[in-house]
DNA sequence: CTTAAATGTAACCTAAAAGGTTACATTTGT
DNA sequence: ACAAATGTAACCTTTTAGGTTACATTTAAG
């Protein structure tokens, strides 16, 4: 259940977020022993980025979630929605230097 | 209702989503007379960018989304999904030329 | 009406990030 | 033992988030 309203909902609870290139790699190449080159090759990028993404170095871009929809005839958000959720509780959970500094707006006058 | 599973809902249907720049300027800035330079202020950013943003130039990045969730005490997802549904709509609307050549897995062998 | 504050925006710049190339070492399957 | 598959280091290019400065225009308040 998605909760839009429930405020910053993954502060230091939960586990992370599985990356989205662990789901390519594990519920979609391995099921049916797609090789690194040939996935690469469908998907028009280079062995090496491919590389990166089914080893959670490089994220899921716009791009190439739209490219894995088409190849494998899913949506383009559940790849989009893994990667933000990834995105979102590393954000949340490694909260930048300014971020700490912003004050909530009713407080401030 | 959020359908993941349903295969790229917003093909030629629908309007484009509200940018989510729209947003904060009609629905949070507006309401409590928030000038752009105050609002600038409050989350550390020039206000050249905060303009681009409301005028929907520039995205709502990861960084300012959380910003803003802390400045107005929302989620941080109210940001993130509303820029995430603009992008994945505008790419669905507009794909790549790589994209429109990307084959099924299952047509091509 | 006049002036100051607020806003739009053009023309620049920087840093980071997406993505590629080549080369080489290691792993794995047969 | 040999070929295919993979990991990865070291490089590069392009795009994009974001900033700075300067100037013109708009708006609000005395």
């Amino acid at each position: 259940m998605i909760m839009k309203n429930k405020i910053n909902y993954s502060l230091p609870t939960n586990r992370p977020p599985v990356h989205p290139g662990e789901i390519l790699l594990e519920e979609f190449m391995a099921p049916f022993e797609i090789t690194q080159k040939d996935m690469a090759d469908r998907l028009k990028i280079s062995r090496k980025h491919l590389s990166d993404i089914v080893h959670q170095k490089k994220p899921i871009s716009l791009e190439i979630a739209h490219r894995l929809s088409k190849c494998f005839e899913t949506s383009i958000d559940l790849w989009t929605q893994g990667q933000l959720n990834y995105d979102v509780w590393h954000a949340l959970n490694n909260p930048s230097r300014e971020v700490k500094k912003i004050k909530p707006f009713r407080l401030s006058e």
